[in-house]
DNA sequence: CATTATGACGCT
DNA sequence: AGCGTCAT
């Protein structure tokens, strides 16, 4: 049986709506659509087998659905916003527990209440906050399963949005000495219909991990996901694709199966093919086969969709496009090395944003900015700074960045980012804000229809062994007091911050000074920063730490990041084509 | 057809 | 640093 990897991708179906049903108790039956002002953002499948689908209006949708069911996300208005302490996030997370367990009557009477009920625009900014607290309980009850039935270590869980995230359980079939794993339980499809996959043993008992997982979930906190299990994380999303809803799909590997999986799948399918790269690469294919045109209008269209990835992967790699197209249908197909998370695994960046619709509204002029989106300005500072400093207490860091969006365009969004106020430093919102003010009125773009503002480059405050920074840095790191204040001193000249957790690039070749934590090169003999001389101990004591961090990487995942497109570690595996990747 | 709010990441 | 692409 061949030694590949086994990826498992698990995707919440519909997730906004099963929230919205949970939350409120709708009945399964119902069509359930989940909107953000006119448009729904998530349908259920009830509504989806009527033909709703995303960014419908309720009329529309009653013309196929009468008992359609319309909630829509949650709001902040201007007027209540933000009343809650900044960085307490306990208040909130009590707060949308409560939501979530409501008793009956309240449970019917928000329903009336909010079922149909939409806000107004002009007046509120969604929130999905609600979402995301939903998307931590399941990330954490999947993380105990895991630990539980595979063991800490045993897996790779890598989120990958606020509801899919990829589980690689290679190692856990491999080690794993399960002679026959009880059959399966629930919806289970098997791309190719290869009837014996089950003589993959690994395999099998992957899928059967999943089965019980999907089940676990289901009768913990009563959410169903969808599944799909192939050799790497391409293959595994677009299995989960034919899982929906609430199934499992098995990509066996065999290379009839694979053939089959390649042959049915549309190039445009796979994730990262969507948009114009994968517009390139099929008007190329297209080429190769003969195609002669027309390029665009519907039959174009049709020809695109009709390449499979079988095709496209028969092609010459230089036929595919310029290097830069065809590394695109590489990493498409070669999927990519799963990274290490946490449970509520801390996002990169956070950001909020707020458009405006009709000329009421919009801002024509520089005049125009404090009048007419001061308010909206204050309160999306507001919500930012409650976010980055919830995420503080939570993942023990603080951001270098702070970024304004603003455009007249959907399609063409400005940027200007400057320094993230410090922790500790007094009037964050007020210095932002300004930022933010500033920015806008400098604007060249008019009228500014839609605008946002983000936090990012996330650093971490002193976690585990510490980290030291500069006088400059306005981070407001409490200095660890096991170092001596001139040595930190040296340091600020040089550089803002030094982390003494090694960069991976760095592990094992350098040496790890015990006065000031500083990283050296690994032939240093004294300390760049405090001069101070290497030891034997501090040789002993830095090769132990590596390899408690090494064991604690493995058991806990301690990489910050999620990791969906293209990696540093693909670019040096090319493979020449799809056939040469997949073998078959 | 485009539509919202929110992410990740590539290119220069 | 700023903008473009892709996804949902």
């Amino acid at each position: 049986m061949p030694s590949s990897r086994l990826i498992a991708l698990l995707d919440l179906d519909c997730f906004y709506a099963q929230c919205e049903s949970v939350r409120l108790d709708i009945p399964s039956h119902l069509p359930v659509a989940v909107f953000q002002w006119s448009g729904a953002i998530a349908v259920n499948y009830p509504a989806r087998a009527a033909g709703i689908k995303r960014f419908m209006k309720l009329e529309d949708m009653k013309k196929v659905a009468s008992d359609i069911v319309a909630i829509h996300v949650e709001v902040e208005t201007l007027s209540s916003a933000f009343i809650e302490e900044a960085g307490d996030e306990d208040v909130r997370k009590s707060k949308y527990k409560k939501q979530y367990s409501l008793t009956c009557e309240e449970k019917a009477l928000a329903f009336s209440r909010e079922n149909g009920h939409f806000p107004s625009r002009t007046s509120a900014q969604a929130n999905i906050e609600r979402y995301r607290y939903v998307s931590g309980l399941i990330f954490s009850r999947l993380r105990i399963f895991l630990d539980e039935v595979v063991g800490q270590g045993g897996y790779k869980l890598e989120k990958a949005s606020i509801d899919e995230l990829y589980v690689d359980l290679t190692e856990y079939v491999n080690k794993s000495r399960e002679s026959t794993p009880p059959p399966l339980t629930g919806k289970v499809v098997i791309i190719g219909g290869d009837k014996n996959w089950t003589d993959d043993a690994q395999c099998l008992m992957a899928a059967n991990l999943v089965s019980r997982l999907r089940e676990d979930i289901k009768t913990t906190l009563g959410y169903t996901l969808s599944a799909g299990l192939a050799i790497n994380k391409t293959m595994a999303k677009l299995a989960a694709g034919r899982g929906k809803p609430d199934g499992l799909a098995v990509l066996p590997r065999s290379s009839e199966a694979m053939k089959v999986a390649l042959e049915t799948t549309s190039v445009l399918e796979v994730r990262g093919y969507g948009g114009k790269g994968g517009k390139i690469v099929c008007e190329n294919v297209l080429k190769f086969r003969g195609y002669n045109g027309p390029w665009e209008g519907d039959e174009y269209e049709e020809e695109c969709k009709k390449l499979s990835m079988k095709m496209c992967g028969d092609c010459p790699a230089d036929v595919l496009g310029s290097k830069h197209d065809w590394r695109l249908m590489n990493n498409g197909e070669e999927g990519e090395e799963v990274q290490h998370t946490k449970p509520g695994a801390p996002t990169k960046s956070i950001t909020t944003f707020k458009s405006f619709v009709g000329d009421k509204e919009s801002c024509h002029r520089k005049d125009d900015v404090k009048s007419k989106l001061g308010a909206w300005i204050e309160m999306m500072v507001k919500s930012l700074v409650r976010r980055v400093l919830d995420d503080s207490k939570r993942n023990n860091r603080w951001c270098k960045t702070l970024c304004v969006y603003f455009c007249n365009d959907v399609k063409a969004v400005k940027s200007k980012s400057t320094k993230f106020p410090g922790k500790s430093a007094q009037g964050k919102e007020e210095s932002v804000t300004k930022f933010f003010i500033k920015t806008l009125e400098e604007s060249t773009v008019w009228p500014i229809i839609r605008v946002g503002v983000s936090a990012d480059n996330f650093f971490p405050l002193g976690a585990g062994l510490g980290i030291f920074l500069s006088k400059e840095n306005e981070a407001g790191v409490t200095k660890p007091t096991d170092f001596k204040t001139t040595k930190v001193a040296k340091v600020v000249e040089k550089s803002t911050l030094f982390a003494t957790v090694p960069p991976k690039s760095l592990a094992g070749i350098c040496w790890n000074c015990k006065a000031c934590t500083y990283e050296n090169e690994a032939d240093a003999k004294v300390c760049e920063i405090c001069k101070t001389s290497r030891s034997v101990e501090d040789d002993e004591e830095y090769a132990k730490r590596l390899q408690k961090q090494f064991n604690d990487e493995e058991a806990e995942g301690v990489a910050i990041g999620v990791g969906v497109g293209v990696g540093e570690k693909r670019k040096a595996k090319k493979a020449k084509t799809v056939k040469d990747f997949f073998g078959s």
